[in-house]
DNA sequence: ATTAGCACTCTTTTTGATTGAGTGCTAACA
DNA sequence: TGTTAGCACTCAATCAAAAAGAGTGCTAAT
């Protein structure tokens, strides 16, 4: 059977309702609010065909239509294709994310040393007006390259390792040493790294660590420091993720069971789950990609849709945007933000 | 009337059935588990005083009964004046504590740069280990001292400012100044400020910045500095609040009501209405808090009962753990742990 | 090809009856 | 005087049957 056009504006009707419902929609309904002017009764016999065809279901026999995965996935890459070569309504929405970036900024610049509250303050602020909840993944990424180290002492036998990443990502660390170290010795150390270890990436450092050492001899020293070093820079390369407004999933009764919520949240409080979002690149269309019910990686999201965008900033650092919400959501709505938040995101990192 | 014996061990017994089960407890439950063998009449007749006076109530005419917040409250304290001179079953909790510890160090030390991971494994831990929810509070104290400043250039017009405080609590920032700075300046203002600001609090840095200024002129750059310094370290000195195990509170389906549920996991997620349980400092009972239902202060928890404990370490950060759990909730295992961490978490810290 | 009409199905809601747990009270008892 | 057995009573919870309602599929007419 083939999905003529008519065919696919009912469906497309079947779909939209629902979103807004969340409820199964009857031929009836249909036949009211499309504007293809047909009675219930024409709707019913294309209702079954599209049935057939696998794209809506009824719940039990004399309930309205629902749609499948395989109707939503129809219904979003058909909305994609439209986007591709419409820019519309882009001036309306504009205004609106104006704002929300103007918040973010805000909220932004009280405290920008963080990166991490940063990220934290934008997961909010697109839960709150997306109402869904959101996830973003930060990873500096393995090619990010070491700008500059800094060796103090804190303590008696406690130094204090500053070390600084392009973008400007900084770590520390406090380690004790197994021996004084004199002030100069320090500043001689200092020298020295920075002139070996300035501009490697991790993958550079691990290389060179060892030839790094057999060339100073088995200085004990160096050794730690190196070590230390090494240690924390990894530590700064891992994925960090964050979310935002996990309980907008109770705006969503289909959402709201206790069993499904508790899952749900279990895995967004821990975050553990979520790098399955990260893992897979996204290579089609802008980056954005859609899992839809079942096509989700995460198992206690099967009845949930899930929209991730990635974004690349200015400094290097990469990551994943992620909206976590009931299936029908407003796919619409979500694409335009997040490609709005990628967009700006840059712009508001580069500024700083 | 007057609170005999006989009253309150049946007022104990249903306590405890209840604490068990979660179902309003009858006069027959009572006469069949408890030691006083008595007829279930006689107990109705008690239980019918019990009721007058407070303490129990039918949540309908023919229905058990429920231990109030009045009763609760009465049998909390009653097992703190036991606990004060009956130092028990130390022993047998002693090797759980013992291995919770260990597994909080295992994670502690992959990462212990920075404060607030740790925190969340000890929530996460905490939670683990009582089934209930959990959080953490950390101050550093506004009378924690600045021990040690270090200013470096990173870019052209970039400084980065690197700030111990006591307790190598180690925050840092990169900010943009208006003007290029040469490496001797750098090295001019490193010395000056480690003389001025060296061991002052964030309070009296805050008194001396005008007095700084002024006696080393109008100098643009010193301002900018001074400034950015001060903002960090008062940054630095928030309250940070970690949670864990959030979703514990589906464990007890008088919490799991998603109108309940979803209030309570939104206050615990944004962390914001938490701060009341820190404000009000415990002067009582070794530090242990214990507010049920209606006593707690934040209303998303009428349903609850929160136990809390304020620690001090040697560093001195201070803050408050705090259980949040049903109202029928284990009060004595959750005092002897609360304790044990207490205890052990100073040790812990100081070892580092 | 479209539509009106109708019988049919299946969920949801309503209603009423039944059950069962638990109480309060009274009267008997030690 | 305190304790207990017994009984009538209350009320939520459970269940079954009935009614209502939404929606479908099919047939026959347009």
């Amino acid at each position: 059977m083939e999905l003529d056009n008519r065919k696919f504006k009912i469906l497309e009707a079947v779909i939209q309702d629902y979103l807004r419902t969340g409820e199964p929609v009857g031929s009836r309904t249909i036949a009211k609010i499309s504007d293809l002017s047909l009675s219930s009764a024409t709707i019913r016999n294309e209702m079954a065909d599209l049935e057939e065809m696998g794209y809506i279901v009824q719940p039990h026999t004399s309930a309205g239509r629902v749609p499948t995965d395989k109707g939503y996935r129809l219904y979003v890459d058909s909305i994609l294709a439209q986007k591709a070569h419409a820019e519309s309504q882009r001036d309306a929405a504009l205004k609106k994310r104006e704002k929300e970036l103007e918040n973010i900024k805000k909220e932004y610049a009280s405290r920008l040393d963080r990166m991490e509250d940063v990220m934290q303050a934008v997961a909010r602020t697109l839960a709150n007006d997306t109402n869904y909840a959101t996830m973003i993944s930060t990873s500096s990424g393995r090619n990010n390259k070491i700008k500059f180290v800094q060796l103090s002492r804190v303590e008696e036998k406690k130094l204090l390792v500053v070390i600084v990443m392009e973008g400007n990502i900084i770590r520390n660390k406090v380690f004790r040493v197994s021996e004084t170290i004199s002030e100069k010795n320090i500043l001689r150390l200092n020298m020295m790294l920075n002139t070996t270890v300035t501009g490697l990436s991790v993958e550079q450092l691990e290389e060179k660590l060892s030839a790094i050492e057999a060339e100073n001899g088995n200085q004990q020293m160096l050794r730690e420091v190196l070590n230390i070093i090494f240690e924390t820079v990894r530590n700064a390369d891992d994925v960090q993720i964050v979310t935002g407004g996990t309980t907008n999933i109770f705006k969503y009764p289909e959402l709201s069971v206790s069993e499904i919520a508790r899952d749900l949240i279990t895995t967004l409080e821990d975050k553990q789950g979520l790098t399955s979002f990260v893992e897979t690149a996204a290579p089609d269309s802008e980056g954005i990609r859609f899992y839809i019910g079942e096509e989700t990686p995460v198992k206690s999201m099967r009845d949930c849709s899930v929209v991730t965008a990635s974004y690349e900033l200015s400094d290097g650092t990469t990551g994943t945007i992620g909206i976590i919400g009931p299936k029908r959501m407003d796919y619409e709505m979500v694409v335009e933000t997040l490609n709005n938040i990628r967009m700006r995101l840059d712009e508001l990192f580069s500024k700083n």
